[in-house]
RNA sequence: GGCCCCAUCGUCUAGUCUGGCCUAGGACACCAGGUUUUCAUCCUGGCAACAGGGGUUCAAAUCCCCUUGGGGUCACCA
């Protein structure tokens, strides 16, 4: 199984949609297996389905492959030796194949209509009974299937798959994995339309492009036997393969849409760290060794082996993740956190347009650092700090109702306007005005808090003072909501 | 249903290939304490697993077989 080839890896997306989990977390782990040794990582767009295609689908993969960080040698954007990376655009060249296809007699020419073929699946559901296709055109000689084809018979290229072949997948991560060719059936490789087929392509383009190394989702373990097929057909080498567990959902199923964000696009916009997002996507399937679970990139490269990735399915945790992003963000310096939250600050209208990262913003972001998990947690958390306070949410409407709160804010005012600014030593302030109303600091500190913050979260108070500046915080102090007949 | 894959705490996993160091380790979550003016962070502790049954062996989470369970796949989609 090992070869001497130059470690060529591709990721394969077709554009028909938005970049999904699974997805990101397989080319992810083609990008590390390619830069963990020195091998070059493609990208190549499948896109061979013309009906399903869009060009936003194929931009918001490229997006979001950039986004996580995982930059291709050769694909859209990177010309090598080996393009186009469409296979649109490689339609040519995969017609000396079909044509040798059909002189060697492994390609034929089916005339069943999909009604047809249909109809019998339909009757086999109804039967319960187990149906493989089973083409009348392939005992048809090749005089016929032409003569059929020149008087414009429509018509598909079958694959003749042999009987009782055994077909053995070297797989890295599952070890042999045998098939009987009687299992595979006749499988379509042209389309009515010309346009070939998956499978069909996916051998002929990663033979052409020399991939060394197929490392793809576990759903493709059961049609490598078709690709295999098509290498021997051809007598190209094969590829050696590593097919990936799946993602699952919290129902233990293939992850779909109905548990969760299945799109990274969803994640992006949502205010996921990419670097976190990137270390969990590591984490399911696999593991560097017995405790690590937070790591750079250059320790997840030094480490990175196909051995390492499990067999079993993994469920996408959302717990962990959102711990993952949390010890990201209190890891990050104060700068490049202020500079990844700005755009939400700005979003949420709490700075200016033009605003920067600056000294003031970073002050708040640092204040609020271990308490937030999304980028985009910030802006409605720090809210408060910015302008006038919105709200008080209903503890801390409460907490100034209770009895004699009203007065130890009225009191711890009065007592802040006579030190001088900023306070040299808040908490002995606060002692203070406990002290003279003969009450616990908590009944002096809750209600401040509350009158200051509109929450009973938050940073510590004289830190929110300092952030507030004199004028805001006093203001606060004496205007907040009186207790209502219903609380 | 056929074929294929898989099986360690609730979850992600280490250990399995190369049996003994496993009284099964770490992390998330959860629970309990501690630090803290609050929340959060942080620290300490706790709960919690080798799916079941047969073999092989002096010895099995590790090797073999069966059962059970879960998943994938069965398109002129990829």
């Amino acid at each position: 199984m090992a070869s001497d080839r130059p470690v060529r890896v591709r990721f394969a997306p077709s554009p028909t949609g938005m970049l999904h989990i699974g997805g990101a977390r397989t080319a992810l782990f083609n990008w590390a297996f390619a830069r963990s040794c020195g091998g070059k990582f493609l990208l190549r767009i499948e896109d061979t389905d013309t009906a399903r295609n869009s060009q936003e689908s194929l931009q918001s993969i490229l997006d979001s492959m950039r986004w996580l960080g995982l930059d291709w040698d050769e694909g859209p954007d990177a010309d090598g030796d080996f393009g186009p990376y469409f296979q649109s655009q490689r339609v040519e060249s995969y017609q000396a194949a079909i044509k040798r296809g059909l002189e060697e007699g492994w390609l034929y020419r089916c005339f069943a209509t999909p009604e047809q073929l249909e109809a019998q699946r339909e009757a086999a559901r109804q039967a319960k009974t187990n149906w493989r296709f089973d083409s009348q055109s392939r005992g048809l000689s090749a005089e016929e299937a032409a003569a059929k084809h020149a008087a414009g018979k429509a018509n598909v290229l079958r694959f003749r798959v042999q009987a009782d072949e055994d077909i053995i997948i070297r797989d890295h991560i599952r070890g042999d994995v045998s098939f009987s060719s009687n299992e595979v059936e006749d499988w379509v490789a042209v389309r009515g339309n010309g346009m070939p087929t998956y499978n069909f392509v996916c051998a002929l383009d990663d033979s052409a492009m020399e991939i060394s190394h197929v490392i793809r989702g576990e759903e493709h373990l059961v049609n490598t036997p078709k690709q295999v097929l098509v290498y021997r057909a051809l007598g190209l080498p094969e590829p050696e393969y590593a097919h990936v567990p799946l993602i699952l959902g919290k129902d233990g199923k293939k992850l779909s849409k109905r548990t969760g964000d299945t799109a990274l696009g969803d994640y992006i916009s949502a205010g996921y760290p990419a670097d976190a997002l990137f270390n969990f996507l590591c984490l399911l399937g696999f593991s560097i060794d017995d405790k690590t679970d937070v790591f750079t990139r250059e320790q997840l490269l030094e480490a990175f082996s196909l051995k390492r990735i499990s067999k079993a399915g993994a469920i996408f945790d959302t717990d962990k993740l959102a711990w993952i992003c949390g010890d990201y963000i209190r890891r990050m310096s104060v700068q490049e956190l202020t500079a990844a939250v700005l755009p939400y600050c700005i979003e949420a209208g709490l700075v200016g347009e033009h605003a920067s990262a600056g000294e003031e913003l970073q002050q708040v972001v640092a204040a609020f650092q271990e308490r937030f998990t999304l980028y985009s947690d910030f802006a409605p958390q720090a809210a408060g700090m910015f302008g006038e306070l919105p709200d008080w949410d209903k503890k801390a409407r409460k907490a100034l109702a209770a009895d004699g709160a009203a007065r130890a804010v009225a009191t711890l005012a009065g007592a802040l306007e006579d030190c001088t600014w900023p306070p040299e030593d808040f908490m002995s302030v606060v002692k203070g005005v406990a002290g003279e109303l003969e009450v616990g600091l908590g009944k002096v500190m809750k209600p401040v808090r509350a009158a200051l913050t509109g929450t009973l979260g938050g940073p510590e108070l004289d830190v929110v003072i300092r952030m507030l500046g004199r004028e805001r915080s006093l203001k606060r102090l004496r205007e907040f909501p009186a207790p209502t007949a219903s609380e």
